[in-house]
DNA sequence: CACCGAATGGACCAGGCGGTCCAGCCGCCT
DNA sequence: AGGCGGCTGGACCGCCTGGTCCATTCGGTG
């Protein structure tokens, strides 16, 4: 698929998903137009195409790939290293730290939509995404001895997404907090029989 | 704000809304235009911008209510008469099945995303449709004699967005039945201390 | 050093889409 | 009955945006 990329290529198709990354988590996809993009990242009509053959739609879903690959790099190095209890309040800080920054934007949720429905290679992306999350949850909580790691891995993924979500919609980060905490509880506490 | 409506016109106005809420229901806000709304409801364009002064944003503002209604009526009846055990089990069967019958499409998500930026009465819309319906699962975590009923509403509000959100990604509603049913455990059996 | 393909610049194009406008119809109210 | 104001039809406009194309430069390799 690639036709041989130079070094000096492959920096400026890097420099081009980078900075209309940045645009699009600033402004929101449907407000970024190709031209937008050229601007930002001082490139011109021909090298977008030339990196993207495909146009637009190749272009974002390599934003896309970008966004899911920082969805878990923020959560390093707490994620990977989840077992003892501390571990999981510096996790959980970092979780609602990094979605009360973001804001009310969320680039890959928007990307994800935007795509689908024309583009069906999106999705395996962010269920890729899900998936590794929610393993690398379940690999804590097994650690830390839970009772039910898988159920734990599943319920604490559900959580996050549902307290971003909200948090997204509503801008009060209250759910997010206590939905974790509460998916949290039988985690740092496997005496809890529940 | 609306210049003396007669019958007859606010017939055709809210046809406009239904008609174009369902388009964007199975097409998505994207592929949607007004001219495709014009041709699914049988208006002119002139009847879009009489009724619609503003354009396709007011447009689109007047279907995000309509949408929002729409979720919290598709739980009836069993949301308002939510407190014994099989209550709460018919509420989470509905869920269930409507989240997976509506596919991977979230309307009032993507018409909320799409109307954020420019348009700031979106936002009350959705707050007010989440305060609601948390309200409603409080009440209900109430009457279930609940120890701690606002805690169990945020977290089954939380537990539905998450549970949705990785279905509408994945497609898989396993995350949501998991979520759901580990949320609802403590309203279920009040003893369990926590 | 010569050559070839990659990399870049930017003018240009076509079509879709939101929005405007005017002309004619219908229906309610006195 | 008559007229005023809401209602409807549809032609028309102009911008914006994704996409194409060709000419030029750059860089590495024989």
């Amino acid at each position: 698929m690639s036709t041989a990329l130079t070094r000096k290529g492959a920096a400026t198709r890097e420099r081009i998903v980078a900075g209309a990354a940045a645009l699009l988590r600033e402004r929101g996809v449907d407000e970024v137009s190709l031209d937008d993009i050229r601007a930002a990242t001082a490139t011109s009509k021909s090298q977008l195409f030339h990196y993207f053959p495909e146009g637009r739609s190749q272009l974002l879903l390599a934003i896309a790939e970008h966004e899911a690959a920082a969805v878990l790099q923020d959560q390093e190095p707490h994620l990977s290293t989840l077992g003892p209890p501390e571990s999981w309040a510096a996790w959980r800080d970092a979780v609602i730290a990094r979605y009360e920054a973001q804001g009310t934007r969320c680039p890959l949720g928007a990307l994800t939509r935007q795509l689908a429905p024309t583009n069906p290679e999106v999705r395996p992306i962010v269920t890729a995404l899900l998936d590794t999350w929610r393993e690398r949850l379940t690999e804590g909580a097994r650690r830390a001895k839970a009772t039910d790691p898988e159920k734990s891995g599943l319920v604490l993924l559900a959580a996050v997404q549902g307290g971003v979500g909200i948090l997204l919609a509503t801008g009060d980060s209250t759910a997010l907090r206590v939905a974790l905490d509460t998916a949290l509880a039988p985690v740092l506490d496997p005496e809890i029989v529940k």
